[in-house]
DNA sequence: AGGAAGTTTTGATGTACGTCAAACCATAGG
DNA sequence: CCTATGGTTTGACGTACATCAAAACTTCCT
């Protein structure tokens, strides 16, 4: 019933794409809203208002490809959420201490 | 005798300034140099022999002026070291969390 | 004072990337 | 089936920025 699209393994999770991948100002702004690790909707309703619905695809393509999100895919609605366990897993600490810095500025 | 070139105060350092001056390839080899903490010569040869000296140059700036380096200049030689005491004491665990990622990848 | 050493600053150039618009694709619903 | 919906993909455009070269600046040395 509900897919998942594609996203590297934990193990390939690479640290400068993960830097890279969130030093954006509106990735940022969209890691704030997932802070809490669930599934959220994925439209620019449900996530960033401000912007384009294809430049939100975009950057949340930049997040899973860095292994940042995973999206779930059910029917023709798409879910978005962190990979809370994988990203603390691979590099301890870091996720906390990102969301933590991003609290404070958003 | 030894000047320090300016810097933002420590309540004034932006997390999304930080990241941004990380999220680069050549800034964060120049990190993984000085992860040590200490002072470390400020030339291409002590630094990164691979950049332009004026390359080497700019970077050393963003990262200065991001708030995650000290410069200090004695007579005509200038000195870099991280800050790590006060990037802790604003964003706990991020510093190192970065650093062991770094270290990983280079 | 004059010149050399160590770095920064300025200016120019190329490229990577964020943004938007329009076309496209799959699925749900009548 | 046929259409509408939710989101993606492609393509074009503008801008921010990394890089290099050359000039400028400050300090040391003779």
């Amino acid at each position: 019933m509900a897919r998942y699209l594609e996203e590297p393994d934990v193990a390939d999770i690479r640290f400068d794409d993960v830097l890279n991948a969130i030093a954006d100002d509106a990735r940022m702004r969209v890691l704030v809203t997932l802070a809490d690790g669930e599934f959220h909707p994925c439209g620019p309703e449900g996530l960033l208002a401000a912007l384009h619905k294809s430049t939100l695809s975009h950057h949340k393509k930049v997040l899973r490809e860095a292994g940042l999100t995973r999206t779930k895919l059910e029917g023709r609605n798409y879910f978005v959420r962190l990979r809370r366990e994988d990203l603390d897993a691979r590099f301890p600490g870091f996720l906390d201490a990102v969301l933590a810095g991003l609290a404070e500025v958003y």
